[in-house]
This record gives structure tokens, sequence and C-alpha cells, in this order.
DNA sequence: TTGGAATGTCAACATAGCTGACCTAGACTG
DNA sequence: CAGTCTAGGTCAGCTATGTTGACATTCCAA
């Protein structure tokens, strides 16, 4: 009975603290895609577009269907912006060399140089996030974003982060 | 000088650890949507008629200019949903009472039943998170999420979170 | 050699955002 | 009171991104 009204760790979570936390997350989602957005309008491209080049730079030779099951979309839906990306130069897509079946998907100079600029905008908004709330609420933001992901996507998201491909 | 390696505040940004955050927050939002998307899929709405929803639930009576600011959309793209939800018999739009030109907006309760399932869906994703993560990785979640936002939209949230209406 | 997997393509459609134009009603101001 | 501004609604049309379903091609593997 140690724990009748509950601890630090229920108390904690009324349903108010519960919704402060989903606003944010929608708040803080709308500026953490604000400024790629911003680059991409104008062009033919929006974010499934920045999504995909952001992924194939992360993982060079990455197969098409590899980003499929990153990105959770139809191959039809994805396919449709790699065409347009592989048009304006921007990808390439090479024949698998073990598996001819597979597509090999790297970003051309130019597809680097614009993943540089669309990365660069996001990560100086991550950047001064990070400096502004210190290191100890960053470690506590990757926490608890890392258990709001789903058991599929928390796999992959580790397996990228220290694995590497 | 005695910043000269940054110390933990510095050192910490690489980019990769960036994109680490970048990669995330990417995953952890499908996370945070995946509920209610499931809910809504099948019915005739989606995340739009959630958002909406929500903030109807969160500030009752609010009018429609109000909502546009927070939803960031147009009043064509909300009216669309606003419309939908009001035909259906979810939201009520009543008449301004001083101001007669504008629209005070209230959930039916067959609206506040749709908004308490799909709420109920989220934040138990989000209590199952904070639960896993405890209190302090919460607290710096919350922080950096805040500082994420635009200037605006931060105005916004800390309007809602600790003014009420 | 046949079956199945990986990829790509075409068509059709839904959702949700956008712009621009235009309308009414009501409020405010000279 | 006339004129202008504001809140909201609506119509038309466009774009981006997602969806299914059907089908062709290629090629690996049992």
């Amino acid at each position: 009975m140690s724990d009748v009204h509950g601890g630090e760790n229920l108390l904690f979570l009324t349903d108010e603290q519960l919704r402060q936390g989903i606003e944010a997350m929608f708040f803080a989602y709308r500026g953490f895609t604000a400024d790629p957005d911003r680059i991409l309008e104008g062009m033919a491209y929006g974010r499934a577009h920045h999504r995909a080049l952001h992924f194939i730079a992360r993982a060079p030779g990455t197969t098409v269907n590899n980003l499929l099951a990153i990105l959770g979309v139809t191959k039809q839906s994805l396919n449709r912006v790699l065409r347009t990306l592989v048009e304006d130069g921007l990808v390439e897509s090479r024949v698998g060399k073990s598996d001819k079946r597979e597509r090999n998907l790297f970003l051309t100079e130019e597809g680097a140089a614009l993943e540089r600029k669309l990365s660069d905008a996001q990560r100086s908004r991550m950047r001064s996030a990070y400096r502004a709330a210190g290191p100890e609420a960053v470690a506590g933001f990757r926490t608890v974003l890392e258990a709001m992901m789903d058991g599929e996507m928390r796999r992959r998201y580790l397996r990228l982060k220290d694995g590497g491909s």
C-alpha cells in the first residue's frame, strides 16, 4: 500500500499530463517538418521525396523493398516518388549484383546536394532544440520516443542507429 | 576556455546524434498516430477529423478562426472537415453570442464519444511510453519538444497547456 | 521446369492539403 | 448612414500522397 496514491509513476500520468504530451508531439512535429517543407515548396517535391532521399543517404545501396518497409508505404506510392527522383537525376537505381531482381538505390551528386540542404535545415532546428534543452532532457526525449514506436519500427530504428546498414 | 572541446553541450551534438534524433522523431510519430488512424480507417474520417475533434474537446466553444490558427490549415480545408462532422451530428456549430459572425464549436454526445475513443487509444500509448521511460525522461521529452516548436506554435501550446481556453 | 519472390507499371480512386474567387452577415468607424 | 473590415462559408480546380487491384517481367531456387 505504499503506492496507494501512485507515487511518481502514477500520479504523474493524469489524463491532462498525457494530453499535454500529445499536443506537444503534435506541435513539435509541425516544427520538425517545417524547414524541409519550406525548402521543397515550389520544387515539384514534397515530404515523401525528402524521406526517400534521407533514407537512401543513410543507407546507400538500400533496396526498394527495404525502403518500402522503413517508410511504411505501398510500393506504388514509393515508386511514383522514386521514379521522379530517378528521372530528375537525383537518385540512381542500379540492378543488384548478387540478385538482379533487386535495385540498389544511390544518390547522385545532385541528389546528395539536395539531401544535404534538407538535412542541414532539419538538423539545425534539432540542434537548437537540443542545446536549449540540455543533455539530460535529450536523453529523456530519445527514451520516450523509442518507447512510443511500434515494435517493428523500433527494431528498424535501432538497427539503423547502431547497426549501420 | 573551459569549453574548448565543447563540454557535454557541444560534443554531444554530432550530426550522427542529430540524425538519430530526427529518425526517432519520424518513427515515433508513426506510432503516435497509428492507433487513432486504425480506429478511423473504415469510417469516412481521417487524421484531420481527429485533430478537429481533439481541439474542440480541448476548448469547447472555440471559434472557427481559432481552430484554423491552431491547426495551421486553410479555412477551406478545415471547413470540409467541419462540415462533415456537423452533418454527421458529431459537432455543433452555434452562432456567437456577443459577435454573431462567429461560430462556437461544441462536441455532441456522439462526437464526444468518438473523441474519447480516439483519445483513449492515443493516451494509452503515451502512458505506456511514459511509464517505460520514467518521470525524468518524460520531463526531458517535453522540454525538447517545446524547444522544437515554431515560436507561434509554442505560444499556442503554452496557452493551451496552462491557460485552459 | 515450374513456382514464387522482387520489382515495376497502369488505372482508378480517396484524402487532405492548397489557391483564388466570391458571397453573406455582422461589426466597426468616420 | 455609408463604407469598410472581419468571420465564416462555398465553389472550382489543383497537387501531393496515400490506397487497391490487375498484370508483366525477371530471375532465383527447389
